[in-house]
RNA sequence: GGAGAGGUGGCCGAGUGGUCUAAGGCGCACGCCUGGAAAGUGUGUAUACUUCAAAAGGGUAUCGAGGGUUCGAAUCCCUCUCUCUCCGCCA
């Protein structure tokens, strides 16, 4: 959510930043600035009403301890008077609150300064490239033909069980999971994260100060009888763990790793962008998030994008990183670094991580905050990033390795792992 | 699932209709005291919105949430919610 204030004071420049992101805001932000001036006159004339009421109560107490109960009464009447005009006025009072609060969530994230202008994921910029695209052996297949050649992933058994969309690790596919989760995380914690185990429920609260609700609710599982949400990424939970609080300067940063399974509905997915491990609804997912001193923040995305290259050199796949152009960029986010490793049998780039800076978007949600040198409470950016997200570093992993004897295991693995080759 | 007890400031905890502008303690900040520290001692210490050019100051709201009774509610009534204890079930 946008800060009011941002809005109130450069309404123009609000509306500019957000084209970048294709998206036309001057409706919008005319409206938040209507309730504004409508919810400030209304509130003041409230206040007054109160603060009359307030204080001739205060006289009755007295005027009945004194015995006089006739002017007591009289008192009684003009206070009825009051009332009613209050009554009116907080009615009002609260509809516009509700309408500018629900304008004010419609609006998306400003745009950081080097987000480019564009529409879709033709116009990201890539920002670097490294490691050697590998030479496949003749005959060489897809992750999904490998998985079913060695009998680790079994995705008609998923069907079976739960539907399309839930794999079934086995033997050394199941292992392999294991290994790469417990290598992020080890990865994560020798970069000076602490690790956590969130829980895999959340409430809409949590979802609300992340940015997934309300709106894309559809893309969450939810648990009727209970009114929670599984989560989507350990993001939403691992981040409201500061929702409402006021932290020190001198907590800072947070730096927070977890790993956690991820389910996603991804309705309206389909093709061959879904085939195999490309896209699923359950997932494994190491996660870290910082929170930041506004003037760290974007210093700070560098560093998470550091770490996740860091992630993908010692797993020896080739990778590159693009800077999202403003129309692909989500909505709570400021800049967004895609991480994609170069998947070989099937020929394409694969989406393995997401690092974003969301600024003061989530924490103004989450009223998470800290207090400045002069004591004044301050909104402090959040990040976070996938490092990293399991199902495609698999994908990339089975088809980059594969030779005619078997799929070779990364050097780095292989302590976690307890095999080289599967086979 | 059943029964009961609770939710008060950063924390603990008092408070059953008007001086609550929330006692007291702990913690924290800044002083005093001290050679330095501890102890002692003094002062200060919530959040949001709003008013104001700004600062100072002021106003309104907030004692889990929402509604109600009343001139007036932390306090009385209703609904919801969360926590704890016991029973049941159970990894």
């Amino acid at each position: 959510m946008l800060e009011l204030q941002t809005i109130r004071e450069n309404p123009d420049w609000v509306i500019g930043r957000l084209n970048i992101k294709n998206f036309d805001a001057s409706a919008i932000v005319g409206q938040i600035l209507e309730f504004d001036k409508m919810r400030r006159d209304t509130k003041n004339k409230l206040d007054q009403n109160m603060a009359e009421a307030n204080q001739l109560s205060k006289q009755i107490g007295f005027l009945f301890q004194a015995g006089k109960a006739g002017e007591a009464t009289e008192l009684k009447n003009k206070i009825a008077q009051l009332k009613l005009a209050a009554k009116e006025l907080e009615d009002r009072l609260a509809s516009y609150e509700e309408g500018q609060f629900k304008a004010l969530v419609k609006l998306p994230n400003l745009p950081g300064n080097p987000v480019r202008k564009g529409f879709s994921a033709e116009d990201n910029e890539v920002v670097h490239q490294e490691g050697a695209i590998p030479e496949l052996y003749k005959g060489a297949v897809p992750h999904w033909d490998l998985c079913n050649r060695y009998g680790i992933i079994d995705f008609e058994l998923g069907n079976k069980i739960t539907g399309a969309g839930f794999p079934v690790y086995r033997g050394k596919g199941a292992r392999l999971q294991r290994a790469l989760i417990n290598f992020f995380l080890d990865e994560g914690i020798k970069a000076g994260y602490l690790e956590y185990q969130p829980p895999l429920l959340v409430n809409e609260a949590s979802g609300f100060g992340t940015g997934q609700l309300p709106d894309k609710d559809d893309q969450m599982y939810f648990v009727n009888l209970d009114n929670l949400y599984l989560i989507p990424t350990a993001e939403v939970p691992i981040t409201n763990l500061y929702r409402n609080l006021i932290l020190k300067p001198a907590d800072l940063p947070i730096k927070n790793v977890a790993y956690s399974s991820c389910f996603r509905r991804e309705a309206g997915s389909y093709g061959k962008d879904v085939r195999g491990l490309n896209r699923l609804h359950q997932f494994d997912k190491v996660e870290i998030v910082q929170i930041t001193l506004p003037d760290r923040s974007w210093d700070t995305l560098e560093e998470m994008r550091e770490h996740v290259t860091g992630l993908l050199r010692k797993l020896e796949l080739p990778f590159r990183i693009v800077r999202l152009c403003g129309g692909d960029m989500s909505f709570a986010s400021a800049m967004t670094y895609d991480m994609e490793v170069y998947s070989a049998a099937q020929e394409r780039w694969l989406e393995v991580s997401s690092v974003s800076n969301f600024v003061t978007f989530q924490s103004n949600r989450m009223k998470l905050r800290y207090k400045d040198e002069e004591g004044k409470s301050r909104l402090l950016h959040t990040l976070n990033g996938s490092a990293l997200a399991l199902p495609r570093i698999v994908a990339a992993l089975l088809e980059n390795n594969q030779t005619e004897t078997g799929i070779r295991i990364p050097e780095v693995l292989q302590s976690y792992t307890g095999f080289g080759i599967i086979d």
